[in-house]
DNA sequence: ATGTCCCAACTTTTGGGA
C-alpha cells in the first residue's frame, strides 16, 4: 500500500497534475493540503472515476485539507479542538487511521499566528497522545517546520525566522514522543530530503529546498515501511505546486 | 531584484498570503 502526502497549493489550479499523477502513480490514499477551494468546487465526480473515494474540509480562499482512498474511506472527523480553519481531517483508509494536516505557517517569531501555530502543534500531540496504541496511524502534511538543521539548504538564512526556531521543533518532537516515528528520516538517516522550493529566485533548479511535509508513523506500521520517497518530478514541468508529494510504501 | 504563484475583488490591477 502507497500513502502519500502532497500540499498542492489550490486543487483547482493544480487538478490537471494531480489527476495525471493519480493516474500514473497508483497510490492508494493521498493526505492533501491547501485544496484552496469551497467544498463545492472540490473534484468529487473527477475522483471517484479515478477510482477514489474522498472527503474534503474545505474553506475556501485559503487552507483546506482532502483524503483521497481507493482502499476504503471511513470514520471522518473534521477540525482540530476550536481552531477555525480548515486544517485537519482524518479518516480511517485501509486498516489505517490517516490524518491530513496543514499547520499554521507562523509568518514571523513576533506574530500571533506564531504563538496559534504553536498551540495548534498542542492541539494535535494532545489528540495524538490519547489515540488507542492498537490503532495503526499514519499522521501527514505540511507541517512547516524543518526538524533539524539538514532539512534546510542553508540555515544560516534563516536566523530569527520561523520554520526551524526551538520551539516550533520542540512541538513536532513532543508528537514524535507519543510514539511516532518520522518515516523519511528513519528511512534516510543523513542528507537532504526536501519536500519544498519557493517559486522565487528558480529555488528549485539550485537546490534551495526545506523539508516541511511529513509522514508519522506509529511503530508496528514503521516496521512495514518498504521505502519512503520525495517524488521530485511532481515538482518539475508546468503549473507545479511548489511542494513535492512524500510517498511511503508499506509491506 | 521585494525575483513567483494563487486567490479574491466595488476585477483588467492590487493586496494578502505563502
Amino acid at each position: 500500500m502507497k500513502i502519500a502526502t502532497w500540499n498542492v497549493n489550490s486543487l483547482t489550479a493544480r487538478w490537471p497534475r494531480v489527476a495525471e499523477w493519480l493516474e500514473t502513480t497508483a497510490t492508494d490514499v493521498v493526505l492533501v493540503q491547501e485544496t484552496k477551494q469551497t467544498d463545492a468546487k472540490f473534484p468529487l465526480a473527477d475522483l471517484a472515476a479515478l477510482g477514489y473515494e474522498s472527503a474534503h474540509y474545505g474553506q475556501g480562499q485559503w487552507n483546506g485539507v482532502a483524503i483521497f482512498s481507493r482502499v476504503g474511506l471511513d470514520d471522518v472527523v473534521t477540525g482540530l479542538g476550536a481552531d477555525e480553519e480548515a486544517r485537519c481531517i482524518r479518516a480511517t483508509c485501509g486498516g489505517i487511521r490517516v490524518y491530513s494536516c496543514y499547520v499554521p505557517n507562523g509568518r514571523s517569531l513576533d506574530n500571533p499566528h506564531y504563538t496559534y501555530k504553536l498551540g495548534w502543534l498542542g492541539d494535535l500531540r494532545a489528540e495524538l497522545a490519547e489515540r488507542d496504541p492498537a490503532q495503526p496511524v499514519v499522521v501527514g502534511g505540511d507541517f512547516n517546520v524543518a526538524l533539524r538543521d539538514d532539512d534546510v539548504y542553508d540555515v544560516t538564512k534563516f536566523e530569527g525566522a520561523t520554520h526551524v526556531s526551538a520551539p516550533e521543533r520542540d512541538a513536532i518532537d513532543a508528537i514524535l514522543d507519543t510514539g511516532l516515528t518520522d518515516l523519511a528520516r528513519a528511512t534516510h538517516p543523513v542528507g537532504a530530503q526536501y519536500t519544498w522550493w519557493d517559486y522565487r529566485e528558480g529555488a528549485f533548479r539550485r537546490g534551495w529546498g526545506l523539508r516541511i511535509d511529513y509522514l508519522f508513523a506509529d511503530a508496528l506500521t514503521a516496521q512495514r515501511v518498504a521505502s519512503v520517497e520525495v517524488d521530485r518530478e511532481a515538482r518539475k514541468g508546468e503549473k507545479p505546486s511548489d511542494h513535492a508529494p512524500v510517498v511511503v510504501t508499506l509491506n
